[in-house]
Order: C-alpha cells, then sequence, then structure tokens
DNA sequence: CCTATAATGTAATCACTGTTTACATTTATG
DNA sequence: CATAAATGTAAACAGTGATTACATTATAGG
C-alpha cells in the first residue's frame, strides 16, 4: 500500500497522513509492542516532523482510538461475513460460527485485538463507532441464543443472559491468552488455532439441549 | 503499614527501600493506571532520589516483576487456603472452589492481577518464582480433573487436557473483563461478583457428568 | 485569476521519562 | 578501627508527549 499519496507534489504537505499514521502505528506496534510506541517515531516514518500528529489527533489517545475504529469495522465485517454465510436454521451453529469468526480474527490480528481490548491506551466510551460496534456484536449474540430457546435446543438450565456473558467471558479469555502470549505457559501442544477451536467446541457443545 | 523503617536513624540511607518501593509501586498504579506509572514519582514518594530504585532494581520492568512475585504469591497463597477447606471428596466442587479463590482473588486485586497477566510489563519468564507457582496452579487442576475422571463423576465426552485450557481461559477472560473494565459495556446488570459466581456456577454444571 | 483564509506542515521549546555515571555517605567485615 | 561493600545523591543523557509561534500550501469567493 503506498503510504506517500500524491507522490509527485511538494513535500510540504503529506496528502494522506492521517492513514499513513495509522497503518505505520499498526507496524510499529506489531515491531516493538505497543507500550514501546512513540508518536515522534511514528512521526519520522512517515517523514514528517514530530508535531504534525497532532493537527490531526489530538494526543496520543486519540490516535490510538482510531487505531482501535479500523480495527473493530474490520473485526465486524469478519464477523458479519461469516455468519452470513451460515444458514439460519440452526442458531446455535450460528453463535459457534461466531465464535470461530471472532477467535480467528484475534489470531490473525492479535495487535489490533489488543488495541481493542485496552482500556488504558484507548478512550473507548468516547467513540460513538466503538460502542455501537461492540454493542452490534452483542446483539447478535443475544438474537442468536433466544431464537435457539424458541426452537428449543437450547440446554434448558441455562439462563440466556448468563449464557450470553460466559461465552463472552469464555472467548475473551482464549483470545486474550493468545495476545497475551500465555499459551506457552499454558503447555499447550496443538497448533493454537486447533487450541481455540477445540476449547470453542467443548464450548459450545455444553450449551446445546 | 510504615514504610519508613528505623526513622530515627540518619536519613541517608532508607533501611528498608526495596519493600517500600513495591509498595508504593501498587498504589500509585491503583491511582494512575499502570501505563503512568514512573520510577521517578515512585522514588519522590519514597522519599528518596531519582537514581535510587536502581540500586535495587535493575530497571522498570525489573521492579514490576517483583510486584508481580509478590502478587502471585498472595494469589498462590488465596488458591490453597481456600482448597484445603474443601473436602477430598468430590474433586469437581474443589475445581470450583479453585476457580471462585480465582475469580475472588482479581475481583479484590485488579491491579496485582493486571501485573501479573500482563507480558509486556514484566519478565514473566526469566522470573523462576513466576513460572513455578503458575505451574503449580496448572498441576492442581490437573490433579483435580484426573480425579474427576477417575472417579466417573466427569462428563465423558471431554477430553481433560481441553477441558483444562478451556477452564483457564474462561476464569481469565472473566477477570480480565473485570479489570480491563469491560463489564460496563456488556450490561452486567448485576453485581460484578454475582456476575462471576453466576458465570463459573454456569460452566462448572457442565463439565460434571 | 487573484487573494484572503483555512488547513496542514515545521522548528523550537517545555516538562517529564528511564537510565547511567561519578561521587558521597553509611554499614558491615576482617 | 580501617577498609570494603552497600546504598544513597546529583548531574547528565537521549527520548517522550505536547504546545507554541511561524511557514507553506490548498481552497473558495469575488
Amino acid at each position: 500500500m503506498n503510504l506517500d499519496a500524491k507522490p509527485d507534489k511538494t513535500a510540504y504537505h503529506h496528502g494522506n497522513l492521517i492513514e499513513a499514521l495509522l497503518e505505520v502505528a499498526v507496524s510499529l506496534i506489531e515491531e516493538k509492542g505497543v507500550e514501546q510506541l512513540s508518536v515522534r517515531e511514528l512521526a519520522k516514518r512517515a517523514n514528517v516532523s514530530p508535531g504534525a500528529p497532532f493537527r490531526h489527533f489530538k494526543n496520543k489517545t486519540a490516535l490510538l482510538t482510531a487505531v482501535a475504529e479500523q480495527a473493530m469495522a474490520r473485526l465486524t465485517i469478519a464477523i458479519q461475513n461469516e455468519i452470513k454465510n451460515e444458514g439460519i436454521e440452526d442458531p446455535i451453529e450460528t453463535f459457534h460460527s461466531l465464535g470461530r469468526a471472532y477467535l480467528n480474527w484475534a489470531l490473525n490480528n492479535p495487535t489490533h485485538f489488543q488495541i481493542i481490548s485496552s482500556r488504558n491506551l484507548i478512550d473507548f466510551n468516547s467513540s460513538k463507532q466503538l460502542v455501537e460496534q461492540n454493542e452490534n456484536i452483542r446483539i447478535i449474540m443475544i438474537r442468536l441464543i433466544n431464537k435457539a430457546k424458541e426452537q428449543g435446543i437450547l440446554n434448558k438450565k441455562l439462563d440466556p443472559n448468563d449464557l450470553i456473558f460466559a461465552a463472552r467471558a469464555f472467548v475473551y479469555g482464549v483470545a486474550r491468552m493468545w495476545v497475551d502470549r500465555h499459551f506457552n505457559e499454558w503447555n499447550i501442544k496443538d497448533d493454537a488455532q486447533i487450541a481455540m477451536q477445540k476449547a470453542l467446541n467443548l464450548f459450545i457443545s455444553s450449551i446445546r439441549n
């Protein structure tokens, strides 16, 4: 991807700085971890002065929040693509697919996942986009579980609200163990993706009637 | 607790700096978040010059690792106290108690939990103590699940290894949702502790035969 | 087309950070 | 009791997020 738009124009105005900063931020975080990200190095890599990013983001948190918004949008798309392909017959299968999409995305985008999960690096609640998309995912889960209950295929001992929270906590835990690099410490012998899917299967199979 | 040991002696040597630093670190993190912790402010609060902490910790990471070691020791004690009180009859009940102790500890010590979970702030693998105590907890889980299997009270469809990983991911997810402040966003109506226990009950009840 | 103005860049500066170094003081040891 | 080890200080370094005054470019209206 070309980070320097309009490269033939004079160099004073970058022309595409916002997007360039967001991209450079992600690759820089992937290199050195989010704790080591500095706006100044970001600016240097975008061939721009140290103060320039602050024309577009009021501070570092705002910049990372913008990265999070991009990331959350991509996660939402990944999820929607996955559950659209599923038939509408078995809501628990669709619920399973939702979890699979979430975990696969976290597996393949650990940096992005870390950023959308953190509440110290970004300003989650001030971003309408983040709040809404998070809520959308929750609503999808509620709808699927309610449908499963209506169809009588949900384990009758389970309260839907409790189940949805547990399911969220479960996939969040698996994903965070991955991005937090706890897999080694936990003596996981399987390939990471397989370990994730096995765990998910275990959880899903326990909610069916 | 008295952070200034031997207060009547001359002030040049603190006398108890290491422990004082660890305590001040925790309270400072609780105030401002771990991202905002600075060694210099730490030193200031301990009435010591900015360079003094580096006589005892080779860098900031080492200092936080020491905090993590203290924290992990306390978590281990909390867990052992809880499962000792349990009878030896029902290993799944003991497994449940283990999870309860873990979650209660995370609930009441979110700062400490965050520190022992992070792999960017501390140097987990270089600490024999951290690695060993983490492993100890895992071994307890394995022992309990194996015992449950022998007694025939474990759901026969479950592979013990997969179950242990899933259980860990589950409690880790619940705890991290708490320390990462995702409870609000997830529309949890219950008191946090109750929500955690309900979720744990749900998980545990699904593993029994 | 030309000019006023908004947008977007720079350079210099600020207070703060982690860390190191040379030196000072206290404690412990032989 | 002298000397070495431990533990403190002060000063300095490069790097940080952020702000300010100023420079340059893009743009919109007459």
